[in-house]
DNA sequence: GCGGTCGATGAAGGGGTCGTCAAGATCCGA
DNA sequence: TCGGATCTTGACGACCCCTTCATCGACCGC
């Protein structure tokens, strides 16, 4: 949250609207339009994220983002009008953290975004989301209870995440599979009844009546911590 | 939640099915059928959405949405049945929230006006309703009285929830279902009855008396808050 | 007061939602 | 490539809720 981001695109009127997009989510941008500058902006204010696009004036975003990774620790998130499979894979090989095809829905550039920082945030503590006795670590990808180690799937681990990041509130089983999986991914919501007995098993005294993973019926499920029993 | 929605598409058919599924999700929609009428519309009653198609007649989509980012904050969402880069480069620069391309489904235009909403609405805590010692927390899907909970179920919670949002408003049973429920909902007016009882055993004094959800002979139901008892 | 309309209430049915299990599909590492 | 873990789906039953119906009482105009 809030962090400070460096765009650049050499199309102005893309790159102030990724600005407002970013702005609008609470983050500080800072948009320039060709290579060369970005790779200034990142040397004098070590942004906590750049998202460059590919093909830009004087340096490209690939020899940005090698020179990046060479010098330091700032994470990358590529913007590309191509869709070659090649692209993509030199994309990755240089060290970006993810990458968005133009032409892209702000939704899915918003997500993306907020999921590098999620991943490379500096402050280890804050990666870890803590309600009751529940601690999820998402760095380490690690769920304790009460001290317990508490094993969980990929799947299990991203709904319990959102789930017990906001405690009380109900999510539908279409924005738990969002929230789990992207907005492209399509299964079916009974899907989410299964992950979230299994969390069941995992989490509860007594799987059969839950206390903490509680059914809201007609809407969805929520997350109960044990102090506030809302 | 609850979000006042303008739908334009030329397709008479089609944006009577977004209406419904929509409505459905418990928002007041409007539809017109060309661009004129669209941003007259959104300049009338400044909707919290706009899903606004294309290809339209008088006025394309691209010139009312481009309008409405000169003149004020509607969020939009494109129809498209393009499907080519131009198209959605184009869309996304003259800033539209997000866009869904035609055929869509249900499931993917409501997970997509429900993202936009939430990340559009103004005041985070907008989705509480007060009035009295009543309390509606939509997000925690939760009715609490005096601190007390009252546990409801999901037709009683949306009647309670419409009622309550405008105290002393007299609804009609018929009102109260399509408010409720969206258009297509089809039961008989009795039905009010029944959940109006139930919500009165849970939130009446004395249920035979009431005092909060009161009948008016002849037309239909009102909540009457403490403070002002008309 | 009287009749007709409207609303309150209880009970029954049918439909929808959820929990659970197991089998098939898919992903991923060895 | 193979094998195991994981994800997804479909089926089924249990349970809750919505809706409807029938009946009785309340209200209103006359």
């Amino acid at each position: 949250m809030n962090a400070r981001i460096l765009v650049a695109d050499d199309d102005r009127k893309l790159a102030a609207l990724v600005r407002t997009y970013l702005e609008r989510a609470g983050h500080q941008v800072v948009t320039v339009h060709d290579g060369q500058a970005a790779l200034a902006e990142c040397r004098r204010r070590q942004p906590d994220l750049a998202v460059l696009d590919i093909m830009m004036p004087v340096l490209d975003g690939h020899d940005v983002c090698h020179v990046l990774r060479a010098e330091g620790e700032v994470p990358v998130i590529f913007l590309t009008a191509r869709t070659t499979e090649d692209d993509l894979v030199l994309g990755l090989g240089l060290g970006a953290d993810d990458y968005v095809t133009k032409p892209f829905s702000p939704r899915e550039l918003m997500a993306r975004v907020e999921a590098v920082l999620r991943r490379t945030r500096p402050d280890p503590g804050a990666s870890v989301v803590r309600a009751g006795s529940l601690v999820i670590d998402e760095e380490r990808h690690l769920v304790t209870q009460a001290g317990r180690s508490v094993p969980c799937t990929p799947a299990e681990f991203r709904i319990l995440r959102e789930l017990v990041t906001h405690p009380s509130r109900v999510y539908s089983r279409q924005r738990l599979l969002e929230a789990a999986f992207g907005f492209d991914h399509d299964a079916l919501e009974r899907t989410v009844d299964v992950h979230v007995m299994n969390l069941r098993r995992k989490l509860e005294r007594d799987p059969a009546s839950p206390e903490r993973l509680v059914t809201v019926y007609g809407v969805g499920y929520k997350y109960v911590a044990e102090e506030q029993e809302g």
